[in-house]
DNA sequence: AAGCAGCGCAACCGCAAGTGC
DNA sequence: AGCACTTGCGGTTGCGCTGCT
């Protein structure tokens, strides 16, 4: 290294300046929360994966207690495999760590992480990737095009149709009271993206925002973390791992082992998702909305 | 008590983008 | 423009702890 890259070697500490930001961030930062993740931080994490792939540094921005690699770790060590056991259990489908990009070698994740400067690009395109699910959902063909994440070759994340289903879900079950939905993310004073008229989206943990154009409502009361509150929601939160999207869809409408309420979709919660889903007419000549979850909830 | 395996967490590594000169 | 350095990120590794035999 002749006169060592970087800064020195700090004096008897052998940390580079690198290993002493890593350490800052990651251990000795005031505010990290440490230890137990709580019923509902673990979640958000499993619903935060499965929407936004292996982007710890983003799903961390919704967790502003825990660090990325906490919860990477965590990831790592807990949920991938209680989600395959769930899996197991629950026979077909991969889970959404899987399907996004977990099981890609090394290398390749190395070639397709997206740089910083993507990161406004690819969340645009996830949300157009959500849209296209949800048009191919509603066409009548749907059933059957549909591809399960995982699988898919394009599928860089967990599957769209999913993703989509959980939005309904949880828009659902937030729908009633709008200040709740997404409130959990927004009671930690850090969150930044807690105003619903402010469309942003943190990314990165350094907390600056990428804005994404969603009409009405801040993305996460659109993602709609609530969870219900905390333990309540505990035994409904295993996200739809199987079946079809139009299944899941199906399912997050009825009882779920009596979950949750299954009242039928207020219209006017629907209409607002809907907009945002269904708007620059990406869905022109598709099956009306209220066929597809009139057949939905059949 | 010793050996072993599994687990969890902190740290490391390599890459890409940002910044300043 | 080009270079050196910093910063941020995600994947991976190494080590200490724990439980089991």
């Amino acid at each position: 290294m002749g006169s060592m890259g970087f800064h020195q070697y700090f004096a008897g500490l052998l940390r580079c300046s690198k290993s002493c930001r890593l350490r800052w961030t990651n251990y000795l930062r005031p505010g990290i929360k440490r230890g137990n993740f709580t019923d509902h931080e673990e979640k958000m994490i499993i619903h935060l994966q499965a929407l936004l792939g292996n982007r710890w540094a983003a799903i961390a921005s919704y967790l502003p207690e825990r660090t990325d690699n906490d919860i990477k770790n965590y990831w790592n060590t807990h949920l991938k495999k209680k989600l395959t056991m769930t899996n197991n259990s629950d026979s077909s489908s991969p889970s959404p760590s899987s399907s996004a990009n977990s099981s890609i070698s090394s290398s390749t994740r190395k070639s397709t992480k997206p740089s910083r400067g993507q990161w406004e690009r690819r969340l645009q395109s996830d949300i157009q990737t959500a849209r296209r699910a949800l048009s191919h959902a509603i066409s009548p063909s749907s059933s059957v095009h549909l591809n399960h994440g995982g699988g898919g070759a394009g599928s860089t994340y967990a599957s769209s149709a999913d993703n989509i289903a959980r939005l309904l879900k949880d828009w659902m079950k937030n729908k009633p009271t709008s200040s709740s939905a997404g409130s959990k993310v927004c009671d930690s004073q850090s969150s930044p993206s807690c105003n619903d008229s402010a469309e942003s989206i943190p990314i990165g943990g350094g907390g600056e925002s990428v804005a994404v154009e969603l009409p009405g409502r801040s993305f996460n009361a659109l993602l709609g973390f609530g969870f219900g509150s905390g333990d309540g929601a505990s035994n409904c939160s295993d996200l739809s791992h199987s079946g079809s999207p139009v299944a899941t869809t199906k399912r997050m409408f009825k009882a779920e082992e009596g979950c949750e309420d299954v009242s039928h979709p207020d219209e006017a919660s629907l209409s607002l998702l809907e907009k945002w889903l269904l708007e620059e007419g990406s869905l022109t000549g598709a099956v009306g909305k209220h066929d597809f979850f009139t057949a939905v909830l059949e």
